[in-house]
DNA sequence: AATTATTTTGTAATCATTACATTTAATGAA
DNA sequence: TTCATTAAATGTAATGATTACAAAATAATT
């Protein structure tokens, strides 16, 4: 079952200059400081899926009053105000990414690149989960990417 | 795609006698001292995805000498031999399951239990993944279960 | 400009997990 | 059985990501 074009293309989170960055954290209830537009960027921008120690590495030479706690308070304000979501694919780090629509994760072990994928697990019928409510969908899968393939 | 029935039904991991754990842990080239008999029954016939610490919580009562420590050794020793797979569903978790074959979990947000459930991604073709190598497949939903909702 | 509220910051605390060294238990040969 | 060797279990300390908290800086309001 595929979704409309229109659905799926409001969902797919492009790069952003820094006036829709400021409209887009404005629309969104949060008051559009210098680190906040920043993260955000840093976060949308490159679509690397950092963990928080990696914002903060990427913008400190920027920023050179910036600090760690700011960036974790910064996350949890985009969590509360849904403009972004976590993912966990390993243990002991909470990575981050700005595309808040129902995707899945691939992250490659040779290169330790993280790709976004769609898909839609409402394509399988869960029996075990007739009479379910069902909120949040997490999906990541492990393996070798195809860059990393080729390349032997 | 549905799989044969004989596969999937060795794949169901069932409640063990306590000889049948001792067997399998041989089987699997695991020597079965008795703290590795007791966590490996009290995570297969219990079900509850616990953490280590929940493990070792469950068992000091009867195991008096157990440590956190051997708990972990554990864990990662089953690991190794892929007797157990690890499960992220929170941040600053890592949960366990004796259910190796690939299956999700439904987390309910109301009674904290976690649920397994059958599903296979391989029926959804992503076209973002095309040539790329899928080695371990990580799906978990977050919702209110059956019971939760029937009792308002 | 003064006051108040918001944002940012630094330091210390927390807590799950890991490292490491020691003790205990099991195994095997003499 | 005893001694020697290996494996398993344990306790304590270290690590490292995240959070708590209070102070400092900035922005907004009167």
């Amino acid at each position: 079952m595929i979704k409309h074009n229109e659905i799926e293309r409001e969902n797919i989170m492009k790069i952003m200059s820094i006036p829709e960055i400021k409209e887009y954290l404005n629309n969104n209830g949060i008051k559009p400081s210098l680190p906040r537009i920043k993260i955000f960027e840093y976060l949308n921008n490159y679509k690397s899926h950092p963990t928080a120690d990696e914002i903060y590495l990427a913008l400190i030479d920027e920023l050179i009053t910036l600090s760690k706690t700011t960036v974790y308070n910064t996350m949890d304000l985009f969590l509360k105000h849904n403009i972004i979501i976590q993912i966990l694919i390993e243990e002991n780090e909470i990575r981050y990414d700005s595309l808040t629509s129902n995707h899945g994760h691939f992250k490659c072990i040779k290169c330790n690149k993280i790709y976004d994928f769609k898909y839609d697990l409402a394509d399988i019928s869960i029996k075990e989960l007739n009479g379910f409510s069902l909120n949040e969908y997490h999906t990541y899968i492990k393996g070798i990417c195809k860059n990393c393939s080729e390349n032997k």
